[in-house]
DNA sequence: TCTGGGGTCCTAGGACCC
DNA sequence: TCTGGGGTCCTAGGACCC
């Protein structure tokens, strides 16, 4: 028997998340913008009915917005995390195997689910996901990972399938993938898509039918390894155990130019003091900062500039203090006077999992310090969990915050803050 | 005036070793 | 006047994903 995988992946995740507590909103055009509302995110099928494209920079559809009405979200990140662990919660009710592959999708193993329609069993799931949780999602069903992908696509295209499609049927799977574009294959995208056309495979049946071992010689595993599972073959298997990060990115662009060494660094440390958060809530330690800052790469008008340097830490550490010394010495060496600087980051690298650690033999270890370092770090954590994020920080990451990025057109943070939930009259 | 943030995996090529 | 071959490890950069 293969294997069946199901891909459950919620409709429009954000748009739908801004739905769920504002009935007003159903119906009529929403889009959702990227932090510093920069880009649209999220659409709802009314808003890409209009013709507004995924990724589309904001200030290019504030025609289509006005004229429309389009109803416009900034990006809401607490609540849509919140949504997502209800929505998994709820898929976890029916499979042990499980793998959640991103904020909107999971991929489920259906195999030997025994006496049931899977198709059904799917219409179940997708039922009390929006009984439950009032998102949307569709299901496709297929024997690997790539065609469940392909499946889901069909759900949610083709109106006719109630958000259900299961192509296990081989013959099924013939019909359908020569319909597909390549560029539309998961893991497939403009420039690969460019080369395989070049080599005349314009749709993922033709692919499939590709011959593998010219395949693997020409375009290197990655590809063959598509080619099979379009095949049925299944060589992507589920990763059902969360596997801690093996780096850790904490960056954002201002929400206006920053011109002064005293505003960047200011940043910086704020960058790395949320980063080291991150690595303290999955129990690493970072041997290495990298710091990074750039000009707009879309200014043609202003000088460009960008510079990257990388600290390695004597030893691994997970205190914030040393996380944002390292950062802010890093930013020292690379920042340069007279440039308008669009954004800035801190990458922690070389992670490892707490626990005993190689010392450096030229900075003997001090057990009392490290232990007061360790207790500072889990009281803060402990404050800014229970208080919220920012309660306590860093003099360094300042107060004035002129870097910080706009968010003009937040929604309430309906399930993780009290005084924003809904009030039901 | 305005263009996101956070990840993973693979490969090629250099450094280094024997 | 003459200078090998092969393995491993690391890193940077490319490509992709949501």
């Amino acid at each position: 028997m293969p294997p069946s995988f199901a891909l459950v992946d919620c409709n429009n995740f954000y748009a739908s998340c801004e739905r769920v507590f504002d009935p007003s909103l159903r119906h009529v055009p929403v889009i959702v913008l990227s932090n510093n509302d920069g880009c649209v995110i999220a659409r709802s099928e009314e808003s890409k009915a209009l013709g507004i494209s995924m990724g589309a920079p904001f200030h290019e559809v504030r025609g289509i917005v006005h004229r429309h009405g389009v109803r416009v979200f900034s990006s809401n990140f607490p609540l849509y995390g919140d949504m997502s662990r209800r929505v998994m919660a709820t898929l976890a009710d029916f499979t042990p195997h499980m793998e959640i592959y991103s904020i909107d999708e999971a991929f489920l193993d259906l195999s030997g689910m025994p006496g049931r329609d899977l198709a059904d069993y799917a219409r179940c799931i997708r039922e009390t996901v929006r009984k439950w949780t009032g998102i949307p999602v569709s299901i496709g069903i297929a024997p690997t990972k790539t065609l469940a992908k392909i499946a889901n696509r069909t759900a949610k295209k083709d109106a006719k399938w109630n958000g259900v499609f299961d192509m296990r049927n081989p013959s099924l799977q013939g019909e359908i993938l020569h319909r597909i574009a390549i560029e539309d294959v998961w893991g497939i995208a403009g420039r690969l898509g460019l080369q395989l056309r070049d080599a005349g495979m314009d749709t993922a049946g033709r692919l499939r039918d590709a011959h593998l071992p010219s395949l693997r010689r020409r375009f290197g595993v990655v590809i063959a390894r598509i080619c099979q599972e379009l095949r049925g073959v299944s060589c992507l298997p589920l990763d059902r155990v969360e596997t801690p990060r093996k780096q850790i990115l904490a960056s954002r662009a201002f929400g206006t130019r920053v011109t002064e060494y005293q505003d960047m660094a200011e940043a910086v440390a704020s960058h790395a003091a949320r980063a080291a958060e991150k690595l303290r809530s999955q129990g690493s330690t970072a041997g290495a900062v990298m710091t990074f800052i750039r000009t707009s790469p879309f200014t043609i008008r202003d000088a460009w500039y960008q510079n990257t340097t990388l600290a390695s830490l004597p030893s691994p550490s997970q205190d914030t203090a040393i996380l944002i010394s390292a950062a802010l010495a890093g930013l020292k060496r690379i920042f340069r006077k007279g440039y308008r600087y669009q954004k800035a980051g801190v990458l922690l690298l070389d992670l490892t999992r707490c626990g005993p650690t190689q010392g450096d033999l030229f900075t003997p270890s001090d057990p009392a310090r490290e232990d007061r370092s360790r207790r500072l770090m889990r009281t803060m954590d402990a404050v800014n969990r229970r208080m919220g994020r920012g309660t306590v920080f860093h003099a360094a990451q300042g107060v004035n915050g002129r870097w910080r990025m706009k968010a003009g057109n937040l929604s309430p943070a309906y399930t993780t803050r009290w005084s924003d939930l809904p009030r039901a009259r």
